[in-house]
DNA sequence: ATGGTAGTCGAACTA
């Protein structure tokens, strides 16, 4: 008997690549999120998870619970605020925190690995507060270095996920209301296009190529009962490379959590790869 | 309703 976490053994099909599902969380703080985390990860058995907004310092992160079920954990945390993690039943390597021009001290919003072969971001993009905001430019700088980091580090000819809270709507299709929203916060043009700067690294939202229809949301306010009146936004997403796309087999929002009590304000996004 | 709720940290800040 070999000593192989569960999910490997589940994963790999004889004589075929690999079939992984990847998933992207903003949990809104893995402590007070710990159970439902866990629980979901028993019932979907994502094989490699990106979480956003741990806030938690490595030292205080619930590592030996994610062994437990399988998973090994690559973080970059900080306290109270941010934190970025990758948990996979494959082996974590060649683990990379932040972004190519960060300055010194830099907020923990991301985190890339490569598990079995495929390269992974996990990523948080600032809120930027207001529009015109010092916060707001800082959004768009974030933005732009991650490009950068893809154009240094990576390359779009080989497989490679991007996933994250970007806390922008990457079109109406993605706002529950698109004319309220225009040019507000997560649905600014600057954002878009700065979100499109990313994406013309040769990236593909994978949600999208598979569902074309409007109105599949991943973040619902927790004031003003925005979740029961699904008045929603999507800005959490999993990006590809082409190489990576053509190997996809669909992608889902799980609203499920977002039902319990004392959800985070987000929904996992979930990607299965053949 | 320039409000509303949630998390961290123990007042005010972020989202």
């Amino acid at each position: 008997m070999r000593a192989v976490p569960q999910g490997l053994a589940r994963s790999r099909r004889e004589g075929y690549p690999l079939a992984v599902r990847i998933a992207s969380f903003n949990v809104n703080s893995i402590r007070a999120r710990e159970q439902a985390v866990l629980d979901w990860v028993r019932g979907a058995q994502p094989d490699i998870l990106c979480l956003q907004e741990t806030k938690v310092e490595d030292d205080d992160f619930p590592t030996d619970e994610f062994l437990r079920l399988g998973y090994a954990v690559a973080m970059a945390g900080q306290p109270a605020y941010n934190g970025v993690a990758i948990a996979a039943r494959g082996k974590i390597q060649d683990v990379c925190v932040g972004l190519v021009g960060d300055p010194p001290n830099a907020d923990r919003r991301c985190i890339a690995a490569t598990v079995d072969g495929l390269r992974v971001f996990s990523v948080y993009v600032p809120n930027g507060k207001s529009v015109g905001s010092p916060s707001f430019v800082e959004k768009l700088a974030f933005l732009e270095r991650l490009r950068r980091t893809l154009d240094e580090r990576e390359s779009p000819d080989r497989e490679l996920v991007v996933c994250g809270d970007f806390n922008v709507a990457a079109d109406e299709r993605d706002v529950y209301d698109p004319e309220a929203y225009r040019g507000q916060l997560h649905f600014h043009p600057d954002e878009h296009r700065a979100l499109r700067g990313v994406l013309d690294f040769g990236l593909v939202d994978v949600f999208r190529h598979f569902h074309p229809e409007a109105g599949a949301f991943s973040w619902w306010d927790y004031r003003a009962l925005a979740f029961a009146k699904n008045q929603g936004l999507r800005i959490d997403y999993a990006f590809v490379t082409r190489p990576l796309l053509s190997r996809c087999t669909g992608a889902f929002i799980d609203v499920g959590p977002r039902r319990l009590e004392k959800p985070s304000d987000h929904a996992p996004v979930v990607v299965d790869v053949a």
